[in-house]
DNA sequence: CCTAGTGTTATATTTTACTATTACACTATA
DNA sequence: TATAGTGTAATAGTAAAATATAACACTAGG
């Protein structure tokens, strides 16, 4: 898996697994592949992948069973809050950036929508 | 100045350049505070700085003059680039991060404007 | 010419993320 | 009970970012 070099490979891993946990990939409850798997199908270390894990343990997003796995958890309130408070992040992020080059809301507004219509031509969903 | 500890600080020293450069508090041909003065304003290294700037000038956007100090572009066609850069890469990163959630194309933009109207309420700009 | 202000560069040190490696703890099962 | 598969943790080493500090190079003005 590639990395941007700018963000703590541990934190991009947190960013995959929610990925893979909100789409589908993963569903509540569902065995994670074991962490000496998951390092080499990321092609890091044991230790970056467990660094990943026990913060997202923490959060309760995930939970270990020492000898058997990870696990997604089952709790899907806790899933779906998961995911909005990501889309929350990413849309504060932006509007604040916008909003900081003296962007108006409405600007925010119509160059998403530019951008979407661009990169719609020609490769829609 | 507060730092975001999971980006390098030189990167962000970029960022807020810019800001001020694209926002009017520094305007083109102007001349920036000397490296040192930066260096106490930021509470960071002089390195630090001087690792921001070397790459803005190599890319264009900051001028040197050694001895006399460094200088916002007066090539307004380029910082008008710039401006343009940064508000498409900020919509990429949004956009793919949401797209990844399984987000459509309206359900994009229905969340940014719903973010915005509720941000909105109490504090219009 | 000298000095103050400026950009530029270099060295050594510290901190953090990451890696490599090893070991330990627990579970299931043959 | 032995073994394979799992999570957990500790140690030592490497690399990159940032710091502290010092020195060098150029410009302007007295």
């Amino acid at each position: 898996m590639k990395f941007d070099d700018k963000i703590p490979i541990y934190y991009q891993i947190k960013n995959y697994l929610y990925h893979e946990m909100l789409t589908g990939t993963l569903n509540p409850g569902d065995k994670l592949p074991a962490v000496r798997q998951l390092a080499v199908d990321l092609t890091v270390n044991v230790n970056t992948v467990q660094r990943a894990l026990s913060e997202m343990i923490t959060e309760g997003t995930i939970e270990s069973q020492r000898g058997k796995g990870n696990f997604v958890t089952a709790d899907t309130t806790r899933l779906a809050q998961l995911k909005e408070q990501l889309v929350m992040t990413q849309l504060a992020q932006v509007y604040e950036q916008l909003h900081a080059l003296n962007l108006t809301d409405e600007e925010i507004i119509a160059s998403l929508k530019r951008y979407i219509e661009q990169k719609g031509a020609g490769q829609n969903v």
